[in-house]
DNA sequence: GCCAACGTTGGC
DNA sequence: GCCAACGTTGGC
C-alpha cells in the first residue's frame, strides 16, 4: 500500500534544485535524528511512497517539489563519521541507531507557500500545519496528497 | 534575532 | 520516574 509523506529539507543544504541535479535525481536521507522521523523511515517507508518536498527554515518556507522514496531504510552512514557534524557515539555497526532512504526528486513545482497551506481550511488536520509541530517527516493522507497535489498541478500562483 | 514549542539529558 | 536545564526547530 503506497503511502505518502512531507518531508522537510534546507534549501541552504539540499533543496529541490539540488535533488533533482543529482545522479538519477537520487540522493540518501541523511541526517536524520530524531525517533519518530526516523521510526517513520524505519517500519513505514516503502519504495515507490510518494513526497512532498518542503523547504523550511527559508525566506519562502513551503512545498517546492514531488519526489518519490527509493530505497527502503539502511544505516545512515553518517552516524559512524567520527569527524561529521551527525556523529553518534553511541552507535555501532552491529547496533545501528540511525537510518536513511533514498529519494528521487520527480519535478520542481511552483511553490505551495507554507501561508497557502493555511489558508486551505481542508487541510486543517495536516500534521505540518499543527501548532508546534517540528517533525521533520510527517505522514500525509491520500486525500491531503490529492489535495496538495492537484493544487500544485492547477499553478500554485495567487 | 526573537521566541514558542518540543525533545533530550542528567541529577536526584 | 520526575523535572529542571538545555538544545533544537523553524516561522516570523
Amino acid at each position: 500500500m503506497i503511502q505518502y509523506w512531507l518531508m522537510k529539507s534546507e534549501p541552504g543544504e539540499v533543496g529541490i534544485d539540488d535533488l533533482l541535479a543529482a545522479p538519477g535525481s537520487t540522493l540518501p536521507w541523511t541526517g536524520v535524528r530524531n525517533y519518530q522521523a526516523r521510526n517513520f523511515m524505519r517500519d513505514a517507508m516503502q519504495v515507490g511512497d510518494g513526497i512532498l518536498f518542503y523547504h523550511s527554515s527559508c525566506a519562502q518556507p513551503g512545498v517546492a517539489g514531488l519526489a518519490v522514496v527509493a530505497s527502503v531504510a539502511y544505516p545512515d552512514p553518517t552516524q559512524f563519521d567520527v569527524n561529521g557534524k551527525y556523529f553518534d557515539p553511541k552507535a555501532t555497526l552491529e547496533q545501528p541507531r540511525w537510518v536513511s532512504v533514498d529519494v528521487r526528486a520527480l519535478e520542481k513545482t511552483p511553490l505551495l507557500a507554507l501561508a497557502q497551506l493555511r489558508a486551505m481550511p481542508e487541510l486543517d488536520d495536516m500534521l505540518l500545519l499543527q501548532k508546534g509541530s517540528r517533525l521533520s517527516i510527517t505522514p500525509v493522507s491520500s486525500r491531503q496528497w490529492r489535495i496538495i497535489r492537484d493544487r500544485l498541478h492547477a499553478g500554485a500562483g495567487d
